[in-house]
DNA sequence: ATCGGAGCTTGAGACGTTTCAACAACTTCC
DNA sequence: GGAAGTTGTTGAAACGTCTCAAGCTCCGAT
């Protein structure tokens, strides 16, 4: 590749003459200008993004870290912060935690080496994140936690109205005459699956229902396993519930096969009910009612949050939270309770 | 953060010790080793890998441009593809072209500018890739061309055996009864979709039967544009197919849409058979018949490619052309026609 | 004619690493 | 006991760019 010391000789003029071409900061004659790009453009020079950085310490990159792309709520999520991202200037690299809090502390120093001037972080499963975010914050690298928010830690964070949603759905259940709600969830160390449980207790409580342990049924975000749990606590007659609602794209995933498996159908049997879109919930018979997050929002909008911080090194004592609302789509799964079924 | 200056000082070593902790390119008494590390630690130092890599012109970074990393395709590969480079040491940043040929090439100098060692290719639809492609083979870049190969350009290319894979569909379609097959694609443009189109026609032409132009429905990859396209064709009832064959997964979407919203219904009216997997096709009723392309293998293979590309400096003589097969994964969507209908 | 200033252009230092040649301190061997 | 290795350590150059201070040219004002 051609460096710049090459364009200037080819063009006839000084390193720092070609420097002021390409970045503008600095006035050149219209001669030179031309004389400067012609040459720029017969080497097919492309300036050293990795030699520019190393001396204006910008890099103007973003890097953010997901578990797992392959769950269609993170490609949304990335392309959203990669939007923002590129109306700034800056471009954005992604990488996979696959749930790993190893991986995620690699990524993490990855990131720093390469310089990135900012995190987008949705943390791990099961990490232990707060001692290490700590450590990022005190040392000044601007972060943004989405979707998955860290307790007891100031750091900005983008995530959906959990408790809110959760309890938006109960209501949708109850309102539909289901009374016998079963819950289904990831693991209760993510806060927000926490939240979502959260508000379907209140819901319930406000429906004067009695909390019932039976009904929440706790898992991993394996699909596998959580079929094979759903499937067991079904196949248990009696303590059937009339309703499922899943607080997640891949614990649905697990549940659905369960209730199919179980030769049970939907919303005959039970009602469904799930957070996140099955990408084509739609066309599913029966339709599947879904608790939508904005995941291209949220993407974007920590984007936006996190250029922020970069840009105007706002100190950390105003700590943003931003809470999107999700919107509840009603489709056939969630079909009204028909009265005969309603009286036990 | 702080530099390897500060470590040396802090451990009382040379900046060149240091350095030659890290590396492990040198050994280091064990003493000063410990010193060293513990330095490390104290500071909460990370290498900069920028500074890194300006010295030694290696970055152990790879680039992939898919078109749009919301199509669940895509991020399969870039997972496969992630999976192969971290094996070897390497880190990829995955960039969305959005089908964009400016974008393209924005990216391809974005990517050569942050110094990455070799490129992953899905090129954009429309692109007239050929000449922009000849640059930089010629500039001595490693790329590796996935999924949509670009013809009379020698270039590593990792794809599907697209003929053989369009052939399969057809054959299982007329196998099991079905005469008037209609072929969905996305723009001819792509090799790929012509190449699938061109299996389906051997296969007919196998089958002695006549090839229709009436039964070639070419559209671009717009879900909402082919929905309707469907809907058009679909509505003449005269000549409605018996069978819907489509060569990719946003088209898929489209056509079975178009089928719903003629009040059509799958097997019974027609039969339907997908390239690319919905997510979740077994849960569809009826379940979808699809041809899976091994997308993570895709990814990989062409991760591993590259690597050697990089590693070993191939020359540009012995192109490779890697083609790996799909699969066939029959569901109810095919179902075998009733006799009774296969009279007319 | 000289001076001052505006507007371009240049050269050199610095960014944080790696790495090579040079050196220092020990061993080993004759 | 000294030559010749061996092993570990150091200092400085170099990677490609940006940028600051300094220099040059030209022009108008005095």
């Amino acid at each position: 590749m051609p460096t710049i010391k090459e364009v200037a000789e080819r063009a006839g003029v000084s390193v720092g003459t070609v420097s002021h071409v390409i970045t503008g900061s600095v006035p050149v004659s219209e001669d030179l200008r031309v004389r400067v790009q012609t040459a720029i453009r017969d080497l097919d020079y492309h300036p050293n993004h990795v030699a520019r950085s190393l001396k204006t310490s910008r890099t103007r990159t973003l890097g953010i870290i997901v578990p797992d792309m392959t769950i269609s709520f993170f490609p949304q999520i990335i392309r959203g912060a990669e939007f923002a991202a590129r109306e700034r200037g800056y471009s954005l690299i992604a990488v996979n935690s696959i749930e790993s809090a190893e991986r995620q502390t690699e990524l993490l120093s990855l990131l720093r080496s390469q310089q990135v001037e900012g995190i987008l972080l949705v943390i791990a499963a099961g990490s232990t994140t707060a001692s290490e975010m700590m450590r990022l914050i005190d040392a000044g690298v601007p972060v943004v936690c989405l979707d998955r928010v860290p307790e007891g830690v100031p750091v900005d964070s983008v995530s959906v109205e959990n408790v809110t949603a959760g309890a938006m759905g109960t209501d949708h259940l109850l309102q539909m005459g289901y009374r016998r709600i079963a819950i289904v969830t990831g693991p209760l160390d993510l806060k927000n699956e926490q939240r979502r449980l959260e508000g379907y207790q209140q819901s319930l409580r406000r429906a004067g229902i009695a909390l019932d342990d039976d009904l929440v049924w706790q898992g991993n975000l394996r699909t596998e396993d959580l079929e094979s749990m759903c499937r067991e606590r079904l196949s248990d007659l009696s303590r059937r519930p009339d309703a499922i609602f899943c607080t997640n794209g891949p614990t649905a995933l697990g549940a659905l096969r369960a209730v199919r498996s179980c030769g049970l159908s939907t919303p005959d049997d039970l009602a469904f009910l799930t957070f996140d879109e099955l990408t084509v919930d739609d066309l599913f018979r029966p339709a599947i009612t879904t608790i939508v997050q904005p995941a291209y929002e949220i993407g974007h909008k920590a984007s936006e949050l996190l250029l922020e911080r970069i840009e105007q090194g706002k100190s950390r004592k105003d700590v943003q939270t931003v809470r999107l609302p999700a919107k509840l789509r009603v489709r056939e799964s969630t079909r009204k309770k028909p009265a005969h079924d309603a009286v036990n």
